[in-house]
This record gives structure tokens, sequence and C-alpha cells, in this order.
DNA sequence: CACCCGATCGTCT
DNA sequence: GACGATCGGGTGC
């Protein structure tokens, strides 16, 4: 069973009409319900631009959030500081910090006074490729300790995974880096929400701006997925209304999560005498 | 490959 | 005082 095959079906979308690929998209193609908006996305573009460089990454997988009618959306209860923005004008960021140490990025959705977000899931860097890499690298280091070792010589000697030829899905894909790109393969840069803000470079600083400006450090192009190929099916992670399919991806794409149900972590044993 | 677990902290109850 | 819209490393089959 292929990765979300769970409840999978086809989906066909309008495309963004009266939007030419490569052009921004307008902030009215957000003032719509995130479920309507979500599939729309498939295929386009996001763009960093920081002072390192840019990082260009075609969106493969995304999921919608309702707001106030969706209870796994951290806007149903009420507004609150953290989602201030969602409540906002559409076509901004809306960046959330979780687990203490990762960051997600969402667009939002619905006119101002209305919360509603689609969450970036995953993605295909197709520009700035060593950036999105280095920076994927440093996060790695940083969470965990480890912080000399750079680029140990070592060899990868050992029986290496190999994986000469292997049919690649698309082109060279799966290819490591020459140095300390320890088992960090293209498909890996933006799979997965955090892993896709790691490799933009996206983190709280970025709460709140504009998707729609040409002048903003995060930008989002028109692009087309190809005609028949969006899938839906249950989001990934979300503890309650866990059967809404309001998970889309693009059929046959690596870069796209590994589907898993949502499961309660076992609490610490608590160590009372 | 499947499953388990630890890291780590802002946010809300 | 719990618990995430997660990730990555480790273990064990």
């Amino acid at each position: 069973m292929p990765p979300g095959a769970h409840g999978r079906a086809r989906v066909v979308r309008d495309a963004p009409r009266g939007v030419g690929p490569g052009a921004l998209l307008p902030r009215d193609f957000f003032a719509r319900p995130a479920q309507e908006v979500a599939p729309g996305l498939l295929g386009c573009v996001i763009e960093s631009q920081a002072p390192d460089g840019l990082v260009a990454v075609a969106l493969t997988e995304v999921e919608a959030y309702a707001g106030a009618a969706d209870p796994a959306s951290h806007a149903y209860r009420r507004q609150t500081r953290r989602t201030a923005v969602m409540f906002g004008a559409p076509g901004h960021a809306y960046v959330y910090f979780t687990y203490g140490m990762h960051f997600c990025v969402n667009l939002v959705c619905l006119p101002e006074g209305t919360a509603s977000a689609v969450l970036l899931r995953s993605g295909a860097v197709i520009e700035g490729v060593a950036l999105a890499r280095q920076r994927r690298l440093a996060a790695r280091r940083g969470s965990r300790g480890e912080p000399g070792r750079r680029d140990a010589p070592g060899g990868q000697g050992g029986g290496g995974p190999g994986v000469p030829g292997g049919p690649g899905v698309s082109g060279g894909a799966g290819w490591r880096a020459e140095s300390g790109g320890r088992g960090l393969t293209d498909r890996d840069l933006a799979r997965g929400p955090a892993r896709l803000c790691q490799a933009l470079g996206v983190d709280r600083s970025l709460n709140g701006v504009d998707m729609c400006d040409p002048g903003s450090p995060l930008r989002i192009r028109a692009a087309a997925a190809p005609p028949g190929s969006i899938l839906r099916g249950p989001r990934v992670g979300v503890s309650s209304a866990a059967s809404v399919p309001w998970r889309f991806w693009i059929a046959g794409e690596p870069a796209v999560s590994d589907y898993r149900a949502y499961a309660p972590r076992r609490r610490k044993p608590s160590a009372r005498p």
C-alpha cells in the first residue's frame, strides 16, 4: 500500500482561473474556504527570498483546516494571540511552533474576520537545492547535541546502501550529498511540514507575511499540477475529525509524507513511591 | 520496514 | 500540568 493510500480518491479541481503560470497568486484566490483552496495550491511554487539566497519549492502535499467549523483547527475554539493571523486577511502566512522545536506554515484563507488555513506539508525543491540541504543539515545538528564533527572524513566505507541505478522516479532523485549529506536525499529536503519550513528557512519571524506581495520574503507563484493527478484522503496526525478527507497530494510524487494515522503518545509513567 | 522513544517549549486548561 | 497539524535515531523482526 503506497503512502497515503488510505481513503484515497481522485479529485477534480478548478484551475486557478485567470492566473498565468509564474504569476503570484492574487489575494482573492485565498478568499475561499481552505478545502477549496487546498487542491489548487498543488504544483504552485513557494519562494523564500533570504539574505543567504533563494529557495523555491513546488508543493506536492497540503491539508485544509476549516477554522471554527473544524475541531482539528487551531482556530476551532476562539481567537488567541497565537492564532490571530488566521483570523486576518487571506494570502498571509500563519507560522506556528510545535513540539518545542519545529515550525509549520499555513496559508490563510477566507476573508478577514474568519479563520481558515491550508497547512503546507511537503514539496519538491526546484531551486536552491544546496541552500535547502545546508539548512536541513544545520537544523539536524542543532536539535541534537553533536556540535563538533564537521564532515568526519571516515569515508562512507561500510556496506553503504548502494542503490546505484534504482528506478528513479523523477530522474536522478535520490542521490546523496557528497559531504555530510548522510542519508539526506533530495526527496527528503522538504518532505513533511517541519522539514519544508527548514528548507525554506521559515521561522516565527515570518508569521503574518503577505504571500501575495512580490517584495515579501515568502511568496507563492501559480502553477498547475498534472491533470487528474490529485488525490485526497484523511489528514495526518489529526486527533479529531480524523475521517475528513482534507489532505490533498499529487499522485506518484516522491515528496509526500508517509501516512501515519493519529496515535496518542504514551505518557511518562509518574515515578511515585 | 514497523514500531518505539526522546527532545523540547509554547499554548491552553 | 498536559500535550501537540513532528522529526530522527534506535531497536527488533
